[in-house]
DNA sequence: TCAATCTAGGATATCGAATGTCCATGATTG
DNA sequence: CAATCATGGACATTCGATATCCTAGATTGA
């Protein structure tokens, strides 16, 4: 049970876009140099962004990503799913349907009790989720990273965005 | 992100258990022909929930496993867990080190706001897990599962309980 | 006593998803 | 027109989930 490593990388891609000047592109190039991890597998994960919509693009040089929405209108949720997907984490395989005493006539009108309690939990982990914006990572990044990292990672960037 | 079937087949023979009679014990056969699942994988949860100290067993004929508690003191969670492992779902990797701009000297006092964020999720998602014992399934699967179906596993388990 | 049955657990094989790389295509820029 | 970009398909690799098999040691019941 474990997300995978590029739901990390989309939100800190996410997070660094968020402090992007109206009108900026970043390439998957940039993105990838900056957060050290393998550009062309990046490249995947800025994908599921696009078509999910939560991002907008130009090609050709000085082309790239920026966030099609302002900060506080995009949940970590979105981004999560964006990359991951929707599926629940519990799987429910029917092993009921073997009870060797069920009559082949019962029909299930409804999933079963341990399938409910576990979607339960994963709607309060997707709730949870869906309360946090981009907007909110940021104010919390100003008070965790020194200023002057901050200001240092803004130039890098700045220099590379198209 | 997705859990182990393993929990799903757990989850099921705690609810046997749950009804089974003081003293009596199932043995890895009789739970995996229950639930049409293979003997020996379905083995494996066991010992987990063994090891976690959720199950009794005794050796030899007849016998098997048996709840180590009642079932109003056995949480989802702590099933879930036993044969799940405890890792969250969102793994830091750390890539905030990998930011070109970052002064070697500088050091994380504590884990980046996106980690704390998602950790925070999983915290939800436990607890939910957490509020709901066997006995709240018991009580449901009452409801759901017509009284002759009950009845007839009962007695297909008990046949077969050392 | 002894054969049968059970759990515990190690060794190994298989499968599919996660991870990572490479390349072709078409669009855009300067 | 050459360079750069996103898109997306085709792989290769790695790793955990799934599954099987076998041994060891404990217990039961005949
Ligand atoms: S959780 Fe319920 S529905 Fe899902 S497999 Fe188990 S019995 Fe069937
Ligand atoms: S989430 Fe934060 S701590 Fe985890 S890898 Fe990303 S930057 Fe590092």
């Amino acid at each position: 049970m474990n997300l995978k490593n590029q739901v990390e990388w989309a939100l800190h891609c996410c997070s660094v876009m968020a402090s992007l000047p109206e009108g900026r592109y970043l390439s998957t190039r940039s993105l990838s140099e900056f957060h050290g991890v393998p550009k062309e597998y990046l490249g995947k994960a800025l994908q599921g962004l696009s078509k999910a919509g939560l991002v907008h693009t130009t090609l050709g040089p000085s082309g790239g990503y920026r966030l099609a929405r302002p900060a506080q209108a995009i949940t970590f949720l979105e981004v999560v799913e964006a990359v991951e997907g929707r599926k629940s984490t519990f799987q429910c395989s029917e092993i009921r349907a073997n009870n060797p005493c069920r009559p082949k006539s019962l029909c299930d009108d409804k999933p079963c009790a341990v399938a409910r309690i576990m979607w339960r939990a994963d709607e309060a982990w997707r709730q949870t989720l869906a309360a946090v914006t981009l907007a909110d990572l940021q104010e919390t990044l100003q008070e965790d990273v020194p200023a002057d990292l901050l200001k240092r990672s803004f130039d890098w960037l700045m220099e590379r965005a198209g």
